[in-house]
RNA sequence: GGGCGCGUAGCUCAGCGGUAGAGCACUUCCUUGACAUGGAAGGGGUCACAGGUUCGAUCCCUGUCGCGCCCA
């Protein structure tokens, strides 16, 4: 194995490998276990929320794989209706084109080709990834199989009246030309004003003030609103009002929907381009005067000069006419909430369209028991009350939308205005008895995206055919997602699953932090803070890493801040960390928290420590190769059944940890595991066993056979987290421990050796450990090099100590780097010597020579500082009478123990430093 | 306005009723045969603030302050 680490040559090479080898196929017959891949935009690139799900379901894959589960983890991708064909449509028009010169069919078939030329871009990336999902499975939303669900799907909820066609009033996209959901409507507070306009009463007797935010919608008013108890307008309520600009009188209603107290407690409705008004005008059987077109330009319902106009060039003459007839009350600063297009940006616009909807209400029901039942459970659990907050108050659900790219709606229209649903014209004619004679057009519009990523759970399964997959592997274990998309997408695959499947699409949904910056802030493109997983995984230097946040920005202006702060942040670039070092990161940064900062520090710790577990098998095997592992007699050491205890103790909190979707906890126990118990302490003290000319061969056997085995095993257990390195590691570890496998992967996960923990084992090597840290702490502190070999005594060693010196003199000798180490027999005089305390024992590193009286009386005074303060705090404690008598007797115990130990250690300490005193 | 969350070492975060932990950063020493992407030793925190419950609170409860997200 070469010296140092290097992933770059090893990760390409090993998924080529597993990949070709069908290693991501479901295999045996365990337990099925799968997980459905939220599906990524076809035509996008993985970013680091992406690389971040895709490690936590790869380690869960990877983990019940090893487990002996028949593990599915099903890719694909999305369609991305709206954003795929904004894209498509910005490539025509820098051509100088619309999709509207190329008419639908060549513009669809232009989606595609874009399709196909982009697509496979995520994948490629999720290759890099490590992500061992099922290609042959791949799927997309648009394929045929899936599209067939979409279109059952459609018919079987219109059928049963679950599917309707609505003229309502819509969130209209002005720009793109098509409505949208509640949910891709986005509110952002501006400030804006609020006109108080005089609407004369009819009857020429005076007037009323209405405030508004839009007062170019007057032209579209049908009603003036007050409300019903508001004692200052009881006398007008059903005359009418002159509306100005206009022919039209229009009446004064009374409706409890006015706030009395909001300006002038007068407010002006228009049914046609307000939800809350077109409520109030159902009420009050309001006549709806739709004044704008698609574009939102006034229309033909407006008095002539008005015709035209854009919205907000409308707002403008409108303000001015009524000022010049003296309309106008006053104009205030306001602040409202401007509703926007979540893809366009632009302002929406109510507006009053037919559209398609699903009833909603007969879904959400069993949806919302479904997780109070306990049968679907949100990990961590209190995002169930974000899901039942917006269940309950869940609206029908706007399913269509005015673009070409998506499944189209399988209905069609006759020429006398009927509507056919169906899932073909052929079966729509058979269906309703229609002649081949008579004309039918389908439907121009296409789904919701969302519509078919509700059924994806089932459709990538197979559904609507009965096949095997779905009977294994539905419901799938647990659904990985952030809680951005709970609404948009979980809450729908839930309604949906139990809707088609009489069951839950998966049993956990566990939901995750959002990744940001170092400074807690998204990252976007407009900020310049994007990191590319590729980038940390391969290096990038400063000017592409440059080129590449700066290139085809919206506002170009940013540029230069852009740089700056990149310049600052990463001066020579971003260095190459590898997959593992990446993945390893995302499970540690795993928390339970919403938001999780990228640091690129910590990547570079954990890229240490993959090179630290390189260069550990390097010298296990080192340490093994050549000497027969097999027959012979072993005589386990102390130190090989300390580590075998505490390879125990790490698999189990791993193991927990993986079932508690603690990644975080999972990483840092196999973290500390590898780094601390393995590396520092038990390959240091196999040294002191395999070069000791006293050791038995068979204890030299013993020390080989446990460290290629802990090896080996912490290999599978770290194999869910770094799939690359410790498969790499693991093809010249697994035989030489006696595996024959031909990977890692099919490996089982090791299982906790609970009888290999023993606290008697323990307690020994901590004797062994205290002594040794006590030696290196007088070492480190009173600055005696670390290559000066010298002579330690053990004064008041017991019975015990003796018997624990005999047997592991060798390796505190060799760990603590001494010349000698001997119990100083009774009655003999004590040298002068720096003092630590273990118990009675004192451990004794003569002076002469290498310790400074000055140094020693420092060290000695700080640690007795700390242990008066210990010391007064337990006896506060013990002095106080209902602690005694309150306190669980164990608790209790343990304060009296500690006083006795302080006291002890501290009057040692404090002899000691008298004695060192009168040496000056 | 409603819902949810956060405030622990310089930074990023674990812990969550019995004397505070990690990584990175910092200080000192060290190229000894796995690893300087390393080893050894060390410094650093009134656990936002104020009350309460408790023998005991960073941890539970209430309130205040600060920050954030979602919904209307």
């Amino acid at each position: 194995m070469d010296k140092t680490y290097s992933p770059r040559d090893i990760e390409a090479r090993l998924y080529a490998h597993w990949e070709a080898e069908g290693r991501f196929r479901p295999a045996g017959d365990g337990t099925p276990y799968a997980i459905v891949i939220p599906p990524p935009n076809v035509t996008g690139t993985l970013h680091m929320g992406h690389a971040f799900q895709d490690t936590i379901m790869d380690a869960l894959t990877r983990y019940h794989r090893m487990r002996g589960d028949r593990t599915l983890w099903q890719p694909g991708t999305d369609h991305a209706g709206i954003a795929t064909q904004m894209v498509v449509e910005r490539q025509l028009n820098a051509a100088g084109q619309t999709r509207h010169d190329l008419g639908r069919e060549a513009f669809i078939k232009r989606v595609w080709k874009w399709k196909d030329e982009s697509g496979g871009t995520i994948a490629r990336q999720m290759r890099r990834l490590g992500t061992s999902v099922d290609w042959t499975r791949d799927r997309f939303t648009m394929d045929e199989g899936l599209s067939r669900a979409v279109t059952e799907t459609f018919v079987r909820l219109f059928d049963e009246g679950l599917i309707y066609r609505g003229k309502r009033l819509v969130n209209w996209d002005p720009v793109l030309h098509t409505a949208l959901s509640d949910l891709e409507v986005l509110s952002h507070e501006e400030t804006g004003s609020l006109w108080h306009l005089r609407y004369p009463l009819a009857d020429g007797s005076g007037h009323l003030v209405v405030a508004t935010t839009r007062p170019e919608t007057m032209l579209g008013d049908t009603a003036v609103a007050v409300h019903p108890e508001d004692e200052r307008y009881a006398h007008l309520v059903g005359r009418q009002i002159a509306l100005p600009l206009t022919e039209r009188r229009i009446p004064i209603v009374a409706d409890t929907y006015v706030e009395r107290e909001f300006g002038s407690g007068c407010v002006k409705i228009t049914p046609a381009h307000d939800f809350n008004d077109y409520e109030l005008g159902q009420r009050h059987d309001l006549p709806l005067i739709n004044i704008f077109d698609r574009n939102a330009v006034l229309n033909d319902e407006v008095p002539a000069t008005y015709r035209g106009l854009d919205r907000f060039e409308a707002r403008k003459r409108v303000v001015a006419d009524l000022e010049a007839a003296g309309l106008i009350e006053k104009i205030v600063p306001h602040k409202l909430m401007v509703p926007k297009g979540d893809r366009s940006n632009a302002v929406i616009e109510p507006w009053l369209t037919d559209q398609w909807y699903v009833r909603i209400e007969p879904l959400a029901g069993p949806a919302i028991e479904a997780v109070e039942s306990g049968r679907i459970k949100f990990v961590p659990e209190n995002w169930d009350r974000t899901y039942y907050e917006w269940m309950r108050n869940i609206k029908d659900w706007c399913i269509s939308r005015q673009l070409w790219w998506g499944h189209r709606i399988p209905a069609w229209y006759a020429a006398d205005g009927s509507i056919y649903v169906g899932r073909d014209e052929a079966e729509v004619r058979a269906r309703h008895g229609l002649g081949a004679d008579l004309a039918l057009r389908q439907d121009d519009d296409v789904l919701d995206t969302w519509f078919s990523s509700a059924l994806w759970p089932f459709s990538t399964l197979g559904w609507p055919e009965s096949t095997l997959e779905l009977k294994q592997f539905y419901p799938t274990a647990v659904l990985v997602t952030g809680f951005d998309i709970i609404f948009f997408w979980v809450a729908r695959m839930i309604m949906m699953g139990l809707k088609f499947m009489g069951d839950v699409p998966f049993r956990e949904v566990y939901v995750h932090g959002l990744i940001r910056d170092g400074e807690g802030q998204k990252m976007s493109k407009s900020k310049g803070n994007v990191l590319d997983p590729l980038d940390l995984i391969d290096g990038i230097d400063l000017e592409t890493l440059l080129a590449k946040r700066t290139a085809g920005l919206m506002q170009p202006h940013l540029a230069a801040g852009i740089e700056k702060a990149t310049r600052k942040q990463f001066p020579d670039g971003i260095a190459s960390y590898g997959t593992d070092a990446l993945r390893f990161t995302f499970a540690s940064l795993a928390t339970l928290s919403r938001d999780i900062r990228f640091d690129v520090g910590r990547i570079e710790g954990y890229r240490n420590f993959c090179n630290k577990l390189w260069n550990a098998a390097r010298f296990v095997i080192m340490s093994v190769e050549g000497h027969e592992l097999g027959d012979g007699p072993q005589a386990p050491t102390l130190a090989d059944r300390w580590i075998r205890s505490r390879l125990a103790a790490a698999l189990e909190a791993t193991r927990t940890g993986f079932d508690g979707y603690r990644f975080d906890l999972a990483s840092q126990a196999l973290y500390e595991f590898t780094w601390y118990d393995f590396c520092d302490w038990y390959l240091e003290l196999s040294k002191a066993v395999l070069n000791s000319e006293t050791a038995s061969e068979a204890e030299k056997r013993a020390t080989r056979h446990t460290l290629i085995s802990t090896l080996e095993s912490l290999l599978r257990a770290l194999h869910p987290l770094m799939p690359f390195i410790t498969e790499e590691i693991w093809q010249r570890v697994g035989v030489l421990a006696g595996r024959t496998g031909p990977t890692i992967m099919l490996e089982p996960w090791p299982v906790a050796d609970t009888t290999a923990r023993d606290p008697e084992v323990d307690g020994e090597m901590r004797w062994v450990m205290d002594l040794i840290l006590a030696v290196r702490q007088i070492r480190g502190e009173m600055d005696i090099a670390p290559s000066r070999r010298f002579e330690v005594l053990l004064a008041h060693a017991s019975e015990s100590d003796l018997g624990r010196l005999a047997r592991t003199r060798h390796w505190v000798e060799r760990l603590a780097n001494l010349s000698s180490l001997r119990p100083l027999e009774l009655g003999v005089a004590e040298p002068e010597s720096a003092v630590a305390l273990m118990g009675q024992m004192r451990i004794l590193v003569p002076m002469a020579g290498l310790i400074d009286v000055v140094a020693e009386m420092a060290r000695l005074e700080k640690r007795i500082v700390k242990l008066r303060a210990d010391l007064g705090k337990t006896e506060g404690k013990l002095s106080n009478a209902n602690f005694v008598t309150n306190a669980p007797p164990a608790v209790v115990e343990q304060e009296r123990a500690r006083i006795a130990d302080f006291s002890r250690e501290l009057a040692g300490l404090e002899a000691q430093l008298e004695r060192v005193r009168r040496l000056q």
